[in-house]
DNA sequence: ACGCTGCGAGTCAAGTTGTCTCATAAGATT
DNA sequence: AATCTTATGAGACAACTTGACTCGCAGCGT
């Protein structure tokens, strides 16, 4: 029987993961400390050394069990998925755990190698997918594009994540539709 | 003598703020400790501990010495004095210390009070600035908002914002135009 | 029932934190 | 120049934290 399949081994996995989490919600990145995280998994403080020596991998696998708003795959009208897609989004960021990891990614990703590639990752995944989706909504002929298509996760997602992160406030309709009209000229207005 | 004017008591202050700015530049908010400082400062810890018993008004302070981006005055035409601001705050949102100041705020405002204070300050600051630049310019004929003008800032600096800190990538002069347009039809185009 | 292995509890040294004391010297006052 | 005031550095100190290790136990697959 090797680890990964020990029941007692993924128990104790998850019961980490999970304090790590709320911790994380909680009390920010600093509060994810081994004894913390013991405490609150009801777990001996070597368990948690056992699973991760470091504190810091344990905080970016914490993190990742946080569901993160993406962009589902495009359907048309182009317009109208975007419309449900951004509004997703700023309902997603309107929730604290959300919040609370991409503040934390956003910030840690500045000294920590690790937590810069997942925000990297996470960057690349948000533009690449809505640049496909609006250059092929282009190539139908649904919108001319103002701005190239690598500018628009920034344009749109962009407000909404200032709105939240900054103003810790909720995004209106209003907000979403101006970012939408900004990316071209739709030609069904 | 009072301590606030002792050229000693002054001198270490200068010494422990700017160790404290360094420290976070250069490795993160958790790397603003009472020992750390002291050394880098090149001052006894008792001596930090002294003048901050606590280690977050601190970092707080620290940050506050590090110039962050503002709207100047607005002057006429509105749309070439934002056009100016924008780009300036986009130069400023590539600087490092720009960037650990702002991803700081909003993550650690998230768990800290006084941070939170801060944020919203900053946050209003912009927000009202650029709200009554562009009621006045809609006064003079200059524009017709789209937007209403609480929106104008997120619509704005929002897409600047999530380039820097989330794709971490500098700005190019197209987001800022774009956003520009955004926020309304402008009389002179 | 047996053997394996992850676990909790506990121990330990090394390091950190926050507090306090004291001699010193920088700076104000005369 | 002499004197008083007070911020400072060095260091002592107890309480606590960190990371590593040991060992008996019990959950689990065979």
């Amino acid at each position: 029987m090797t680890s990964e399949t020990d029941p007692r081994f993924l128990r104790s996995r998850e019961a980490i993961l999970n304090a790590a989490r709320e911790l994380l919600l909680e009390s920010g990145p600093t509060a994810v400390t081994h004894v913390q995280v013991a405490d609150r998994a009801g777990v001996g403080r070597a368990t948690v050394y056992r699973h991760w020596p470091q504190a810091e991998p344990l905080l970016l696998e914490a993190m990742a069990t946080v569901p993160m708003p993406f962009l589902d795959r495009p359907t048309t009208p182009t317009r109208e998925w975007l419309r449900r897609e951004l509004t997703a989004i700023a309902r997603q960021l309107e929730l604290d755990d959300v919040r609370a990891v991409s503040t934390t990614l956003a910030n840690t990703a500045l000294w920590d190698e690790n937590m810069d590639t997942r925000r990297a990752q996470f960057a690349g995944i948000l533009a690449d997918r809505l640049a496909a989706a609006l250059d092929d909504a282009e190539a139908r002929g649904e919108i001319t594009l103002t701005l190239t298509s690598r500018n628009a996760a920034a344009m749109t997602i962009g407000p909404m994540y200032y709105r939240s992160t900054i103003e810790h406030a909720p995004t209106d309709s209003a907000l979403i539709e101006a970012a939408i009209a900004a990316l071209g000229t739709w030609s069904t207005d």
